[in-house]
DNA sequence: TATGGTACTAACAAAAAAGTAACTAATGGC
DNA sequence: GCCATTAGTTACTTTTTTGTTAGTACCATA
C-alpha cells in the first residue's frame, strides 16, 4: 500500500503471485475496510466524514490509506469541491460496479461456509 | 492465522468487519498462498511436497500454516497414511469446489481491471 | 479574537503476517 | 551404525499492515 522494500522475500513472493489475476484481484480488495467501503459507495457517493461515520472504529488515517490505493485502482473517483470547508466527494467507477454481482456471490458463499464451519 | 490478543483495536475491528459474509469469505481466502494453493489442488489431490515444489519460494512454514487453516475453514481435507516415510494427501472440500466458478468470475475481473490500470 | 468544521497529514507505536534456519521422528537401505 | 526420506515443528527475525495522537489550512461565524 505504501513504499515496499525491493529486495526482501516478501516482495519477491509478491512479485509472483500477484502474476495471477485471481491473487492480484483479491489483493486489491484485501485492505481491511475496502469492501466495506466499496458497499457503501454502491448505494450512492458519499464524503469523506459520511464514510467514516458509517464505521464507528476506522481511523481517519486508514480511511485515507484504503480510500487512496481505491483510487489508485481505478475503482473510486475522488471529486474536490473548492469551497471552505473543504467537501470531497468519492464514487464508484463502472470498474467497481462490475464488481458488484461477483462479490454477491461470494458474499452469499461466506453466509454459507460460515454455518457450515460453525455446525462441526 | 494464531493467537491473537483480545483487546487490540485490531481485534475490535475485525469482530465487526467480519460480521459481514463478504469480509468474513475474503479473510478466508486471504492468505498469501490460500488461493494458489485452492487453485493446484482443484486439479488433483497432491502430497505436501508436490504443492510445496509448484511453489519455488513458498518455505516449509508458510505451506504448513496456510493448509492447517485452510482446513481448519473446512477447504481441504488432510489425509495422513501411516506409512514410513509419512505420506499426506490434500484434496478440496465440496465448499472448496463451489467457489471455483466464482473465482473464475473474479480471475477475469482481474485481469480486467489490471489491464484498465495499466493503461493510464 | 476565539472557535468550529472538513478533510486530511506526519510521526510514531503496536500488531499481525510472512520468512529463515535449524531441528525432529520413524524406518528402510547401505 | 550412518544416511536419506517425508512432513513437518520450533524459535526467532523481518516486513507489512493497522492503529494512535497531535497537528495542519482554510474561512465563516460568535
Amino acid at each position: 500500500m505504501a513504499g515496499r522494500k525491493q529486495n526482501s522475500t516478501y516482495t519477491r513472493n509478491e512479485v509472483c503471485i500477484i502474476d495471477c489475476d485471481l491473487t492480484y484481484a483479491v489483493h486489491k480488495l484485501g485492505g481491511r475496510w475496502k469492501l466495506l467501503i466499496l458497499d457503501k459507495l454502491c448505494k450512492k457517493k458519499m464524503r469523506f466524514n459520511e464514510i467514516k461515520k458509517e464505521f464507528s472504529y476506522i481511523s481517519e488515517r486508514m480511511l485515507t490509506l484504503q480510500l487512496r490505493a481505491l483510487e489508485e485502482d481505478g475503482l473510486i473517483i475522488r471529486t474536490v469541491f473548492a469551497e471552505v470547508p473543504p467537501r470531497v466527494e468519492y464514487e464508484l467507477t463502472e470498474m467497481a460496479f462490475e464488481l458488484g454481482p461477483i462479490l454477491k456471490q461470494l458474499s452469499d458463499w461466506g453466509g454459507k461456509q460460515r454455518s457450515s464451519v460453525k455446525k462441526d
